[in-house]
DNA sequence: AAATAATTCAACCATATGGTTATATTTTGT
DNA sequence: ACAAAATATAACCATATGGTTGAATTATTT
């Protein structure tokens, strides 16, 4: 064998991934461990050894899924930027990285749904508190003028909704629209090219 | 007891009722067969009496949740009206419909995801289908400078995302925004008040 | 080299779950 | 009244699944 004892061995790394996908793709009632086993080419009993449990390994997967949402970006929006310029950044970065892990809103919704209270706080603290700022600013502008004449909050539904709904909806839209992967691959670079202009349009009030 | 022979018995019905709930709220692997009897207050050798089996039960369910989705509202998309007053009727009655059906959304995309060839076909030919008319109306329009300047499917993609990810992502706007289901309601009301403007504003070239 | 920790596997266990069967009662069409 | 369908229950079955155990092998520390 190879380094032992190191903060993460291989195999507990490459469990942990095997479960993350498993899990994001098929929730945590749809997973199976032989599935997780399999994929990551160990035995089940493994995942035992590292994990305890289905539950302990998917609230790891779960958590994991969470801070994924809200990396450098969360910071990004508290920054002392102008507006106009903030939403764009934003949008570019998040589009962006929401597209890298094009599984995780779906999975954290689903599973949110099921069941709201695990990971409440953990979900308020990682995101919640981070948000507040933004929010703040967003009012601020609003009072000024500079931004169309509604709640901070209703102003983020709508920006997020622009920029995550598609890849939720993905299985959808590519059969109602009739797209294959490449082309649904284009129809995100489409959005790409034209969503921070179109946010910012629908967000400030410039013309 | 009361009519049978009827085209559907009330256990029946009662059945189908409370699977729709917990099919709808736990996904096809999060659902018990015996919670969907008890719910029902039926013994559950009636489920497999009426629906022959899980299977069987839950595509009943999934169909019923997609032809929920695009009601009367279909062909209302099809009328023969001005775009703007099409989009401002939509917006009213589809807002209106999800939030009455407001687990369906997440119900659907969940199990497209896990198993995108499952109703595919059903899917295409009850909504794939029935917007093609729709989003040749938005071709035409925005040839004639109508709208904004992106292809059909973008602005149909801007137009279901603002609809309908705020009830998908109930459960962390709720969160993350501290609301409680009253103010969840009023958060929607306040949508329905003004999305209608708001849609016509992003989507067409009125200033 | 000895001790300890990590890794792997096969076999096994307990339980939950979907599904079945046998049987009995009630309702309804004719 | 009779037959057929509907309704209802309890007991049961087969299987899949999460989880465990124990023994063996390999690596790491000292």
């Amino acid at each position: 064998m190879k380094g032992k004892r190191e903060e993460q061995s291989s195999t507990e790394l490459k469990i942990f991934e095997a479960a993350r996908e498993v899990f994001q793709a098929k929730g945590l009632e749809g997973a199976r461990m032989q599935e997780i086993a399999d994929k990551a080419k160990i035995n089940k009993s493994m995942l035992h050894y590292y994990y305890r449990s289905k539950e302990k390994l998917f609230e790891k997967v779960y958590q994991l899924s969470i801070i994924r949402l809200i990396p450098q970006i969360a910071s990004l929006l508290n920054e002392d930027t102008p507006l106009e310029m903030k939403l764009r950044n934003f949008t570019v970065k998040y589009l962006e990285l929401i597209r890298h892990n094009s599984d995780i809103p779906l999975f954290v919704l689903h599973e949110m749904n099921k069941n709201p209270g695990r990971m409440k706080n953990f979900m308020l603290n990682e995101i919640g508190k981070k948000i507040q700022p933004f929010l703040q600013q967003l009012r601020e502008e609003r009072k000024k003028g500079n931004t169309v004449d509604l709640p901070a909050e209703q102003m983020l539904a709508n920006i997020m909704s622009l920029l995550v709904f598609p890849f939720i909806g993905r299985p959808v839209f590519q059969v109602i629209l009739n797209l294959d992967d490449s082309e649904f691959e284009q129809f995100i670079d489409k959005r790409l090219s034209y969503l921070p202009d179109y946010i910012v349009r629908v967000t400030l009030n410039k013309t």
